[in-house]
DNA sequence: ACCTGAACACCGTTCAAGT
DNA sequence: ACCTGAACACCGTTCAAGT
């Protein structure tokens, strides 16, 4: 068919990882939706792998810098974590290729691209944190958490548990956990 | 070889799924270790998914039955969900099976399964919040956000991410999750 | 420079044939 | 009743040959 072009073979790629995760960006089907061959796409790709990086270096973009770049406009940091949570709530239900990502990191070749955008999402919470007047020692644990939480609920979510309510109850229990609790008592 | 029952291709499944996720469930593989054929296997069950159900009915069993027996014999309920989340944080780096669980339930066929633990986990702290005193409408909201962030911080670590500090950190933030914490301002 | 088509390895599944 | 071995489909990877 036409000449395609790498590009071509990573916006394929990555509207499948969005579909059904990074298992669903196979070669052979890939090569098959766009009218190519597996014998072309080994011409732009050293292998699979090097389709999943350009995949994920994509999803980091857009999930991740993104977000943060938008929330960073708003100067009151109480306000800015307010729609930064907001904002990861709702987006949610949509993000079902990243609903798997943790899991295949756990096996696969992504783990070192996973880490980094958790590094930096718990990084920038924490500062975030800091600058709504929690002291620095608690936020990092809290932004741990608050992370851990969203990912962990869409897990919940993708698998296929009903969450039964609307996102605004995790939004408001994870403000409350992140801005202020009381210490746990001695057991 | 020698003759084979079902349960030893369950015992080698079992053990090939707490180190690698369900997707080392495979067959071939999995006779190769038994020293048997695919064909013997196809004798015992219908098909790799007769396998895989196999394996979730003993982790439900060893993973949220077990450690609900275990902790109930504790009288005071407080104490009891402090033991409940020292026994889950301290857990974490070994359930190296379930890390992947609810990633793979999103795509395959273990849904169900997977969906019917996390149920019954929720249900399970959520009687144990109120018996500590919290208000029934406040129970279910933090039942589901503790499940998830101890899940998502599974994530987080399986996928390579470094957590830094120990399993404590977590369950103090968690325990004072859910047993009090103020309501979230308006904004 | 870019692509095709055939080849091989790997795993899931089926099945005729063996004990 | 239980198992083997060969067959086929599917996808990752390689590569000689085409334009």
């Amino acid at each position: 068919m036409a000449r395609l072009a790498r590009s071509d073979w990573v916006d394929a790629a990555y509207a499948r990882f969005s579909e059904d995760g990074i298992g669903a960006v196979a070669v052979e089907p890939i090569a098959r939706m766009l009218g190519s061959t597996k014998g072309s796409f080994y011409w732009h790709f050293a292998d699979r792998g090097a389709l999943v990086d350009a995949v994920l270096e994509r999803w980091r973009e857009l999930e991740t810098e993104d977000l943060i770049r938008d929330v960073d406009r708003i100067e009151n940091p109480k306000e800015r974590l307010a729609a930064l949570l907001d904002t990861i709530a709702h987006r949610t239900a949509m993000r079902s290729g990243e609903r798997t990502l943790y899991a295949d990191a756990a096996a696969a070749e992504v783990s070192a691209a996973v880490a980094a955008v958790t590094d930096r999402r718990v990084q920038y919470l924490e500062e975030l944190l800091v600058a709504t007047g929690i002291a620095a020692s608690e936020s990092h644990r809290r932004a741990v958490i608050v992370v851990a939480a969203v990912i962990g609920f869409q897990q919940l979510v993708a698998s296929g548990w009903d969450a039964g309510a609307d996102p605004r109850s995790l939004v408001e229990t994870l403000f409350a956990l992140a801005t202020d609790h009381p210490k746990r008592p001695e057991t």
